[in-house]
DNA sequence: GCCAACGTTGGC
DNA sequence: GCCAACGTTGGC
């Protein structure tokens, strides 16, 4: 059982997106990067936990939980020239580039911002204040979890 | 819109 | 394998 944290920009995808979906699951798609890739190919399991974070938007921060309900499974998007997600180089023979479904867990009532998280020496280790970080899955340990967790609670 | 920090590509 | 050029991310 493995915690993270996934980006995504609410013009995009937002949590209130997924609410709405069916099950309030949907498959994550358009993971481009090949660290990102590699921990939802080799590390993700279901029944991990992730904070679902908002960026590139006016307050980014994380603003709810969600749970890993699949296996890794090939990226379909990556093979829709149609997708603008449309990897001519993953070859379907040998898919390049991984989805997993999440399904809703919470929303917070309101949302941590990342000026925050900044702020709290008990978070100035996560990935996501590091310096350059850009990763869309990252890692968070337990520590990092309880301690967002409880400024939640 | 700016730009720092990364990642990727491709010539050599 | 090096590295310059280019592309992307994402906070501000």
């Amino acid at each position: 059982m493995n915690y993270w944290l996934m980006k995504s920009e609410p013009d995009e995808f937002s949590i209130d997106d997924l609410m709405a979906c069916p099950n309030q699951t949907e498959a994550w798609h358009g993971i481009r990067n090949y660290q990102a890739r590699n921990f939802m190919r080799d590390m993700m399991q279901v029944g991990d936990q992730a904070f679902f974070y908002h960026s590139s938007c006016k307050v980014p921060g994380i603003v709810g939980i969600v749970e890993v309900v699949t296996r890794p499974y090939p990226d379909s998007s990556a093979f829709n020239p149609n997708s603008k997600y449309f990897d001519p180089k993953s070859d379907p023979a040998q898919p390049r580039w991984v989805s997993v479904d999440i399904r809703f867990v919470e929303k917070f009532n309101d949302i941590i911002p990342l000026s925050l998280i900044k702020t709290l020496p008990q978070l100035a280790d996560m990935y996501l204040v590091s310096k350059g970080s850009r990763l869309s899955i990252q890692p968070v340990t337990a520590e990092q979890w309880h301690a967002v967790l409880m400024l939640t609670r």
